[in-house]
DNA sequence: CGATATCTTGAAGTTTTTCAACATCTGTGG
DNA sequence: CCACAGATGTTGAAAAACTTCAAGATATCG
């Protein structure tokens, strides 16, 4: 039923399992005979839509995703950024509403698991249950942060902080290296993303780069100073709880 | 092993449990026969703390707590409300070291689970596991909802809402009813949650009073327009996910 | 190459914070 | 029961952070 294209999807989830837990070979087999579908989406299209009450998960193989919630008049806020490795919408296996929408930023590579066979895989091993669940844990630490900073930090410390904590979680997958990425997201999205302004965003980018913390140029971000960075925007990378698990 | 007090104890855990999943006989029983150890700790008390490793959860059952972290210069974010039937800190079963603080808001009785127990509950049940999965994804739902408030509403509508989700929360418990609750939180606090001052605070609220919304007074809150609350603070209980899964 | 999205700038307005003072409540010991 | 101390609530005035609106510049994509 698998694919060779689809066998290399698992192992993408099994690579980021690996990266918060420990596996059985037993296990790590369970997973890779997961069924899988590969789709490719546009940028800009929804995944699961707020009210919708999915049957699926989505693995994130290429490209960058995002949650969010619209209110009346535009006002957008965005929850996450996700990346290769993610699995952005597995809340739906436990909660059968969406509450937000998933959709994507860029060009994007998804594996979509039907939720039967996970809720099978994660009743027979309850190691892999733990997983996941730590996964969720992690994904609720991020909202934590998230929260600090638009409550209780300027423009100036909430930008820096986002582009502290994507650099490891990027750097955690191998997609980032050497103080530098590709950041895929307008002002507007990093604007939604932390309670700001477009206009605001832009200015607060201006002063960032005047004082040579970063350089940011056609969606590639370098920074500049990653002490500087890191202690501008209070960032203690604790809440990514990015140490494997003890086994 | 159980005293008259700890086999209660854990009925409300089981309740909690049950408000958000079927459990079987079984699996009532198991729960029913973890080990615990009730405290009584004063207001203002810490239970975990930033950057302690826990051996034990801690389950509400009575009184209030609250997740929080504190930057420097004194400015503090809440991150969430916990009232008996809670497992505030059940992260620490997965992610071992605390990245926030959870203390007492007023003087409560919490009863403490070993680890150990928990985590063979949960390896042995897949049903419980799947229950307190469920939990912590309602956390994070919880979460998403705050961040939407303090990035893109105003005060009036943020404290409106957390009015809102409180009184659901507390009903869901059978502590609240008729539109009236015990709030024993400080303006400073809300303010702590919200990612407002306390002067800011203190103005909304009159505002919210002279409008007839509510009525607020020795720690008494009372809805007085439920409909026109939910209304300005564009309250939709859907992330609570209060229904009960389907079995 | 043109259309559309994104970025940038200026100026004015709003929300919210900060600071500082004073009032009120709450609990405790005398 | 009162006095007191500390915490909490309230008010005013000024300042800061950030938003909004509007327009123009630049980049991107088909």
């Amino acid at each position: 039923m698998s694919s060779a294209s689809e066998i290399h999807s698992l192992t993408m989830l099994v690579r980021k399992l690996e990266s918060i837990a420990t596996l059985s070979d037993e296990e790590r087999q369970a997973i890779l005979s997961l069924p899988a579908k590969t789709r490719v989406l546009q940028a800009g299209q929804d995944i699961a839509r707020d009210g919708d009450k999915p049957s699926q998960c989505c693995l994130i193989l290429d490209g960058w995703a995002c949650r969010y919630k619209v209110l009346d008049k535009g006002r957008r806020q965005i929850f996450s950024f996700h990346i290769p490795g993610d699995v952005p919408d597995l809340q739906s296996l436990h909660l059968h509403t969406m509450d937000h929408t998933l959709g994507t930023i860029t060009q994007a590579t998804v594996a979509l698991i039907p939720h039967d066979d996970m809720r099978e895989l994660t009743t027979r091993y309850p190691g892999i249950a733990a997983a996941f669940w730590r996964d969720t844990l992690v994904d609720a630490a991020i909202f934590r942060e998230w929260m600090i900073g638009i409550g209780r930090k300027t423009a100036y410390g909430r930008i820096a902080h986002l582009f502290c904590e994507m650099y490891l979680k990027l750097q955690a997958v191998g997609l980032a290296r050497g103080y530098r990425y590709t950041l895929p997201i307008t002002q507007i999205d990093l604007g939604d993303a932390l309670g700001l302004s477009n206009v605001h965003v832009n200015r607060t980018l201006q002063d960032m780069r005047g004082k040579g913390l970063i350089t940011l140029r056609n969606n590639t971000l370098v920074i500049e100073a990653w002490n500087e960075l890191m202690r501008v925007s209070e960032f203690d990378p604790t809440y990514l709880h990015l140490e494997k698990r003890a086994a």
